[in-house]
DNA sequence: AAGCTTAATGCAACTTTGTTGCGGTAAAAT
DNA sequence: ATTTTACCGCAACAAAGTTGCATTAAGCTT
């Protein structure tokens, strides 16, 4: 289905999650990518990404969007069923790779679910 | 310190929480008291009222805010650490009373968790 | 290499959710 | 009844994200 081309603005940004394994807020993406490309170009190209199983999506606790790379996702299937966890003192934010325990809950049939932790990461645990 | 003033508004705010045990997205309170007050007053009262521990609020998952009422919470402290969930069917968010097991993660100090399921009711599993 | 097709981009205008400043209203204390 | 000030309405604003449409350029085809 969708055919991606590898534009300048793709690489671009798919260049920023390589460094870091934290997740990125839209919104700073879009702030700094702001002499590259416009922030429409921004969302599109995430949503694009998304699709193909490039990266994943979710909300931090102000409702703002965050992204970061997927490991082993595809198209037909997402499996970032991880926690997401953010760091009070450096902001940060990461992906988990720790497996959700989907809780049990009589009346309930629970598909899915999206968990998101606060504390202290290690270097800011000094 | 907050001194909340029982005024109509309140009290009619209040009273939507009333009948019911799920929780209510902030912009459909507006819309439904559309006639009644102005959007800015809906908003400062769930502020108040979450402040004083009467109401709780949460993100779902597209980042949209979502009230409910409290159980046995106050000014000084909020303990609605328990997950969210929305049936996917009837698109109902409700509270349920379970505690979450926040797991144990090297590296990381976790100190608050929010869970939010996603799945079917059990009204809507027929 | 030049031309062609159409996915991708830029831009402006718009939508939605939420906030702020300020003048006026009314709850409640005196 | 009068006074105090918390509360409210309104308008203007802000931030995040979306949409329509004309233009550009990626990557085939020839
Ligand atoms: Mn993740
Ligand atoms: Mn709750
Ligand atoms: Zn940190
Ligand atoms: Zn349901």
């Amino acid at each position: 289905m969708g055919i991606t081309r590898k534009t300048k603005a793709v690489k671009k940004l798919l260049s920023l999650f390589e460094p870091t394994v934290s997740a990125i807020l839209a919104v700073d993406l879009i702030a700094q990518l702001k002499e590259e490309m416009n922030k429409t170009t921004v969302y599109r190209i995430l949503d694009r990404l998304e699709n193909e199983g490039v990266i994943h999506s979710f909300s931090g606790s102000n409702g703002l969007k965050w992204y970061a790379k997927c490991t082993g996702c595809s198209s037909d299937k997402h499996n970032d069923i991880h926690p997401h966890f953010q760091c009070t003192s450096c902001k940060k934010v990461t992906c988990l790779p720790v497996e959700i325990k989907i809780p049990t809950v009589k009346n309930y049939t629970i598909e899915n679910a999206a968990v998101f932790l606060v504390g202290k990461c290690s270097e800011c645990s000094s």
